[in-house]
DNA sequence: TCATTCATTGAAAACGTTTTCTCCTTTGAT
DNA sequence: ATCAAAGGAGAAAACGTTTTCAATGAATGA
């Protein structure tokens, strides 16, 4: 059974090669005697057209393409399922493409366009500074989603759309919780990235909780995850907490930036003989699925994934369709409370 | 900047097409002046080559696939690393490629390997009986990795490779293991699937356990997960020890043949104001990095991911090479011992 | 000097589709 | 009965590459 291709078929069913590729198109202008003898060819012979042959001519593909940087977070997870089907509801097809750590999601992004023929194309994760630069070859719609930072021109217009929470508000918000709780040194864990990274806007946040209260931060509390690997991981929580109670400071209360820091932090602090929270709150933010179930539960900011997504594609399909010129959509987060918090008892 | 092919390179650098081809692909036999004038027109045009034209004509593209069932589930994430980096020290290319929970993983492999020219394919997840007669068409040597269940032919030669840990044995090892610690009621909680699935198997070596101590299985110990969303989440485990604490059967273990599930039955065991592992041990199975930071820690039949990625790779250049047949390789599983179980108190 | 080889190159033939044109039947209306 | 319109189907021209083949000229050896 080597390649058989769409001349096989025709020559098989006797008809021309033009009706056969009618045939797989779902064109109407064709018999259904034709139709269904051509069907049956296909079925027997086990044909399947070639995709990049097929790519070659078309022009109209309805594809959008996802490209997700970090295949390897669960984050994401919640998140395809959803874009996934919302994108099959349009009766566009979709097609997944993962960016690793080391390579750029731009070049990924470019190659994937100029790959396909795709009309759209919404990045998961990623968004980086440098990256930015090369998206402006990239001739087709694209947005961002769970990213909230903001990219402009030189002229200060959107240049993506993004759709996301405001990481910087929600982070205040959960730092402005523990506040209120009587916390007072407050470490936060986060990842030394570009300006327009997650871990440095949930820190502005944090920041802005401070400056709120008219307080100094306290730059010794302010932690950052090991560069060399994954940042957001819960391994990554669990050594820089490490690194948080080997410092000796006085703390009662650790934000992490992720809830899978959290959860190697709460590990971390329970290996050294400490309690959760009764010793250490520990809060963390994204509101992902593990959080609801860790012992204790998380306290966190719950990203409203569903909606995020579906409003994803929606927004795409909008910029395809150019019903709208690019926006920046953010949704608010919530703030759950687990039992990884409580009152500062000092 | 609309789109600029290899003729308007040729055009405009003044040579042949065949000579731009054969500079874009690194090919010798162009001379040096030549070759620069060529590049410098195409950084200048940023002319990027179409691949779907590409992928066309091209015959000898080094590019492996990989196939994962389920993209999901987070138990993928440290083999993908892995993998992609064994196959870059190859110096072969990688597509990944994701089936969803509808569809089989067959259609998209046939599909991913017609589109593009693979040379080998490896499955992650997935291998369903019936999405194994479709496999029968694929050109290319395939590998299962994680996935131990015999693919046999009529003849009974293996027609695909496999590399994994037994899970049936290892299912007993563990079930065995909460035997010794004086543990009779012990539940499991699996899938419902065909004979060929993990869950099936792990339920064999549960069995297997019983047989040996020539001890009856109750069938109302065995808990089968709903079938109407991703098998092995969190939330499955959640809802299926729910059942179980309700049925009001008289338990002192549960075999979650998942860590994932596991998360969720301690959870659940918690959450119904009873102890883990003091009134309920839970095991799980896999390994999982969630599990040695969940709290309690989970034992659980730890898998050598590294090792089966690794080998997986390996096997399939093998394959490539021709320089074997197929093969079952399988690595034994190690016992990691939490403290979510503890001796049978009554 | 002439015949051979060798290194470069270009022309043209694939690769497997989709699409545009054109042509041949029908059909329906006058 | 005649003609226009429409419906159905095939031939052939793309699509942007890679690769084979042949041609060119230079360089080598006798």
């Amino acid at each position: 059974m080597s390649k058989i291709t769409i001349v096989d078929v025709a020559r098989i069913s006797g008809v021309g090669v033009s009706t056969v590729s009618r045939v797989i198109n779902g064109h109407v202008d064709v018999s259904a005697k034709t139709r269904e003898k051509v069907l049956a060819v296909i079925n027997e012979t086990g044909y399947v057209p070639n995709d990049s042959a097929r790519n070659l001519k078309r022009t109209d593909a309805k594809c959008i393409g996802v490209l997700i940087k970090g295949i390897t977070n669960p984050f994401f997870s919640p998140m395809i399922d959803i874009i996934e089907s919302e994108i099959d509801r349009q009766n566009y097809a979709l097609v997944l493409r993962h960016a690793g750590p080391e390579e750029d999601e731009a070049d990924v992004a470019l190659e994937l366009e100029n790959e396909k023929r795709l009309r759209g194309i919404i990045f998961l994760g990623g968004g980086s500074e440098q990256s930015k630069e090369k998206l402006r070859d990239l001739k087709i719609p694209a947005v961002f989603s769970t990213i909230g930072a903001t990219i402009l021109d030189r002229d200060g217009n959107a240049e993506y759309s993004t759709v996301s929470v405001d990481d910087r508000l929600e982070a205040r918000h959960i730092t402005q919780y523990l506040m209120n709780l009587g916390h007072k040194n407050i470490a936060i864990i986060t990842e030394a990235m570009g300006r327009r990274s997650v871990g440095h806007l949930r820190l502005e946040g944090y920041k802005d909780a401070f400056a709120i209260k008219r307080q100094p931060v306290n730059d010794e509390l302010v932690f950052y995850v090991e560069q060399n690997m994954e940042h957001f991981s819960i391994e990554n929580g669990y050594r820089t907490t490490q690194r948080i109670l080997a410092s000796g400071k006085d703390i009662t209360a650790i934000f992490c930036v992720t809830d899978l820091l959290a959860i190697g932090a709460m590990r971390a602090i329970a290996d050294a003989g400490l309690r959760v929270p009764e010793d250490i709150s520990v809060c963390g933010f994204d509101g992902m699925e593990i959080g609801r179930y860790s012992n204790p539960r998380l306290t966190t900011i719950s990203q409203p994934l569903d909606q995020i997504s579906r409003e994803t594609v929606k927004l795409l399909f909008d910029l395809i369709e150019s019903r709208s010129s690019h926006r920046h959509i953010v949704f608010p987060g919530e703030l759950i409370i687990g039992e990884s918090t409580m009152k500062c008892l000092t």
